[in-house]
Parts: structure tokens; sequence; C-alpha cells
DNA sequence: ACTTAACAGTTCGATTTTAGAACTATGAGG
DNA sequence: CCTCATAGTTCTAAAATCGAACTGTTAAGT
């Protein structure tokens, strides 16, 4: 399977693991998120090497979750920049987070702390219903097909019924 | 950077991506929300070759996100299922499945709806504050370095400011 | 008894990605 | 002219992944 492969899968998640679905992306998403925006500020923020930044970010921007614009001329210089569409992956980096801070946290404690501006406190995020606000688990979400799905009507379909192997096929 | 120095980085986003940042690993947990249990399951639901997909579910059983457990005797067969702390990923593969409802949809929709068991409406997830309840965006957030921060007061420090390149450094 | 099948892996050569380091390009400042 | 800062590109070596076949165990069919 080629990654490009992912996007065209009738699975949203695995359209956005085609996404941002690798460490290195996810490391400059966070980044991103702390407000980085150039070049060598992510270069020297993460250690990533510089071919495969600029590949990464090409891939970013050409998916539409940074935008590359000028912030001098002479030398041409530009600056990556969230989207909105970047700007919505902020619930997926704060459960990100909120896992690690859960299950990866050594003995001293947690590496940062998240204070909402709006009521003052130190939060954790929290996965609620649109419909009903209720807080989310998987036991008590039902999946159905929606108009998006593969056609045959089960929710997946082997796709590679064959597997002959063992002995030789001939 | 290997793979494992990700997780011994103070920062709970790193460690998190050291344990789920890959295309398979992420993929294969969405598999396991959607109930496959066992090797041939996720091998034909995937078409992951049989090598990596042995490695990846090691590496996420010597995690403690699945456990192995034996489903018959003779022969020896197992399963893995998801442990509490592999639960607890439901955030996140939800706010990567709403992204890509909203991002990554062809014409026709979205692949899959989501029922809420409780409210009995189809949902999408909304991450709230813990503390207020409120809906959370990355502006109306703060950071803070928390108790298990690096020692370095900054929020972040380059470790490796060396950028000795260009024309040999002799 | 022999053959085929299901399941859960392991092994191995070929291909693809990533790492690591140096090199290019543009302009500023001394 | 020389050096620095920024933003890349290019190259070779090392590591990861793919693709396919192979191993081992037991049940079922003939």
């Amino acid at each position: 399977m080629r990654w490009d492969a992912l996007e065209e899968e009738p699975c949203s998640m695995a359209r956005t693991i085609g996404v941002i679905g690798d460490r290195w992306t996810l490391l400059i998403l966070r980044e991103c998120f702390l407000r980085t925006r150039r070049f060598e500020g992510f270069q020297s923020a993460l250690g990533i090497t510089r071919h495969l930044l600029a590949e990464r970010l090409k891939k970013l921007v050409r998916q539409g979750v940074l935008r590359r614009i000028p912030y001098q001329d002479s030398p041409k210089r530009h600056e990556y920049i969230l989207t909105q569409k970047g700007l919505d992956l902020y619930p997926i980096m704060m459960a990100i987070v909120h896992w690690g801070d859960t299950h990866m946290v050594d003995t001293r404690g947690r590496p940062l702390l998240h204070e909402h501006r709006k009521c003052g406190k130190n939060f954790d995020p929290v996965m609620v219903c649109s419909e009903c606000g209720e807080p989310l688990s998987a036991k008590e979400v039902h999946i159905h097909p929606g108009p998006g799905a593969r056609t045959s009507p089960a929710t997946k379909a082997p796709e590679k019924p064959k597997a002959k192997t063992r002995r030789s096929a001939a």
C-alpha cells in the first residue's frame, strides 16, 4: 500500500492518516501549534534532516494544512502558518497530548500544563457528544455505513481474498 | 532520531507519537476499535505485510496498549484485545476520524456515521474543557511548563545550537 | 496414511525511506 | 572580500518496508 492510496480509501481515518500519519509530520505540527513558523525553527527544534523537513512542509502545503507566505523580499523568505484546516487539527493534538499525560508521564509529572483562558483553570480535554454533551467512550458508540461507504454492503471487505501461499501454487 | 528516543522526550506528544505515531500502528488500532482481534483478521483487512504486522502487534503489547490472550489450546492461538490504556486512545481515534469527515470527504459524504447509544443520535465528537465545559480552540489555551518539564526554564531548547555547515568547519 | 486447509507467525532478497552530512543560492554587514 | 543567516537541494549510507515464500501445529477430508 502506498501513502497516496490511503487518501482514496473510504475511511476518514485512513485519509487523515495519509495526511498526518507519520512521526515527523506530527512533530512538525506540534511545533506549528507552539508558534514555530520558519524552516530553521522547525529544523533546530526537531533535529529533523533538512531534506525531510523540506519534503514534509511541501506536502503539508499541498494538502492545505499549512500556507507558505512571504515575510520578506530580498532574499525571498517564507514562513509556514496553519490554515483553518490545519488549526482544525487541534483536537487531535490535544487528544494525543492528553493520552501521553495520562499514560506516559514519568515520576516528575506532566511536562506541560494547559490553561483555558476563558475560565482561567488548568484543564484536560474531554471529548463529548455534539448532540447531548455527554462524554464519549468506545462502547457507547454504534457505527453505521454513511453515504460515502464503499459500494458493497458490509462495513469492510477483504479486497484480497486470494491467500495462496505454502508449497508453491504450481 | 530513533523511535525509542521519542519516548524519553519531556513532551507528552512526542512520547505518544513514539507509541502510535506511524501509519500501520494507527490502522491496526482502527481495526481494534472495529472489533478485529486476530492476526489473520488484521492482515486481510489492512493488506499489511505479515512481518510488519507481527512486529507492530508485539510493540503494542509491550507498551501495554494491547493484551495477547489465548482463545484456544492445540494449536495455541492468541488474540489481541485493547487494554484500558488502549481503549483510552478512543478520543484520538475519534478526533482523527472527525477531521477526515470534515476535510477529506468526497462528494458522496462520510463513509461512516457514529450513533451515540445514550441519546440515539448521530453525532460529532467535540472537545471541551474539563473545568468549564466550553469547546476548546488553540487560541484560548495558554501553555505553562509543568513539573515534568525539562530543567531549562524555556518551553523548549534547541539542544543542537552548533549549525556549522558550509565550506568545511576546518 | 496422506493431503489440504486454517492460523500465526518467521525468513529473506529487493525496493523505498530516512539519516547525516555537505553543497548551493541570495542578500546583509563588516 | 569574507563571514553570517536563511532556506533550501544533493548525495551516499543505513534502516525500514514490501512481497513472497517458508515453518509449525492441528483439524478435517478421502
